[in-house]
DNA sequence: GCATAATATGCGGATATCCGAATAAATCGT
DNA sequence: ACGATTTATTCGGATATCCGCATATTATGC
């Protein structure tokens, strides 16, 4: 651990992590800037979000330096920092869906 | 999508799951089970926490299928059900230390 | 400087999560 | 069947998250 810190304190850095992923249009925004940066306002259209709320839900994961924001005149750009984010974010969607179809083999066997 | 769901409750439940994911006991509890089976009382041990509080942590891990219960006697063993939670687990944990590595970086440099 | 456009932030009520204490449920040995 | 052991669940108060509304901030064009 480079920086001074505790056990502690690295597993609330990560849970904190992960409560940013915790919610669905958290993650409609990273799966939305997949294929490149997209503007504040492109993002409100595509989503269909109150502009407050979209930028609410920005600044969280802004905070946790899960996306990156670059100015360029009025509108700003919201792009993915790191690669490996949506790598995870497509694991868990894989578990995700095997979990699915187990309960559906269960469903079918009940 | 194979069962009859909504885009919207697909991205609600990969939150739910995120969420599950969300909290330093519960990481602390996966980093746990990476060796292999163990039991409740095993982990309560290990981690020092209260019987009735990682119980209810073991609860949420297992409503989101994330680890599975095996009953022998009296005592119920805990174990991951997917390694590619683990992966998740191990990227994220990745992303988290070059976050850390770069505000250290903007520490020194300001 | 001023009106306008794009984005961010503060506030407050509704809802959800967290933890400890007490209690229930399941299983064992006798 | 009864007591002991291990694990799970319920309840309630404290704390945190979420969203809409209103307002602030930043940048542009005139």
């Amino acid at each position: 651990m480079s920086t001074q810190q505790s056990k502690e304190e690295f597993y609330q850095l990560h849970a904190h992590l992960c409560k940013a992923l915790a919610h669905p249009t958290r993650l409609l925004i990273i799966d939305e800037l997949r294929d490149g940066p997209r503007s504040v306002s492109e993002l409100v259209e595509r989503l269909g979000l109150r502009q407050s709320n979209l930028s609410q839900h920005l600044g969280i994961l802004r905070d946790q330096r899960l996306v990156i924001a670059r100015r360029d005149g009025q509108t700003v750009y919201y792009s993915l920092r790191d690669p490996r984010v949506t790598q995870a974010f497509d694991l868990l969607r894989q578990v995700l869906r095997s979990v699915l179809r187990e309960g559906e083999r269960l469903a079918v066997a009940n």
